[in-house]
DNA sequence: TTGACAGTTGTTATAATATAACATAGCATT
DNA sequence: AATGCTATGTTATATTATAACAACTGTCAA
């Protein structure tokens, strides 16, 4: 795994990895990535950007496979159960899991220039969490933590476009 | 304001001094805080429970407002962008802000038991994320901080009613 | 073999959330 | 009154997601 979405990367490793991880993944589970759940997993991790499921939908409907809402959110939900993908909740959108051995929320830093989204799973957020819950003796499930700005390419994009002074 | 929105306290109060405050916020600022406007935000702090557009809008019919979605919506839209209220968004719904002085997105702590929010604005957070962003070259916009899980108050009444050992 | 079961997929309909587009009304300034 | 701005009314539609039930598929044991 590269250590950026954001940074050039040869992608196609992302995907060949991110797959080949799935399947042994289910294999040792005894769960079923089944070719539709297959080709949805494979079409989110098409690229770092998330994904909606309604486009899902629509590259499934080309590929001929069955294009009624239920199908793309049945492997939504297996694939998020099998911690192979998140929903952005800010978004509605999909992205594939970076490591999905451990079970995690994971956080999210989404670019709102190039649209990719990286997940972080950073030890100082969780420990901030942590501390803020226990300060209200809250006892946390789980989180939702997205972040939205400019990553580091498309800041050294818009700096290089600025009029000089 | 209360310290919490779990613990028992006279939430008239939080409802007069929020409305109080958008009031005198909205005179300041030269924006008019309109009929509609105003009940939406009674409305929206009625409880510390996130209430979704809908459910605001079947109240705004019962009393004879306007019940189409755009008035609920513009209103939230209004709300929202003066600060007065928050939208959380893996639960698709709205609470009041606690302190709409200031911009801010906060945190929210948010209760599947009871069903309440409360909103943080913790530095301890606010440091951790941008300890990350900045790992990663990533400059902040926004940010969407939600917390769930079991509110001391329920952590408590759960304790009370487990069998002795 | 066959039938019972569990898991998966197909199909139809609908729920829930949110916005576009344009018309109308109120209100302040000139 | 005419103008322009903000807010509201109205209709329609877009977007996201789920309910409910039928049909298919493979497994395994009687
Ligand atoms: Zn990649
Ligand atoms: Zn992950
Ligand atoms: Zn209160
Ligand atoms: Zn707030």
């Amino acid at each position: 795994m590269q250590t950026s979405a954001f940074s050039p990367h040869d992608h196609s490793r992302c995907i060949t990895s991110a797959i080949g991880h799935a399947k042994s993944l289910c294999a040792d589970r005894g769960v079923k990535l089944t070719p539709v759940r297959q080709r949805v997993l494979e079409l989110v991790w098409q690229s770092h950007q998330p994904i909606g499921a309604y486009e899902l939908l629509a590259s499934l409907a080309k590929e001929g496979f069955n294009s009624a809402p239920p199908t793309v959110y049945r492997a939504l939900e297996f694939l998020s159960g099998q911690g192979l993908l998140h929903k952005l909740e800010s978004i509605n959108a999909y992205v594939g899991c970076c490591n999905p051995d451990t079970p995690h929320q994971g956080h999210f830093l989404l670019c709102q220039d190039c649209h990719q989204a990286q997940e972080l799973d950073s030890q100082y957020i969780n420990l901030a969490l942590k501390v803020s819950a226990d300060q209200h003796g809250f006892k946390i499930q789980r989180h939702t933590i997205e972040i939205v700005g400019t990553c580091e390419e498309c800041l050294a994009q818009s700096t290089a476009l600025e009029p000089t002074p």
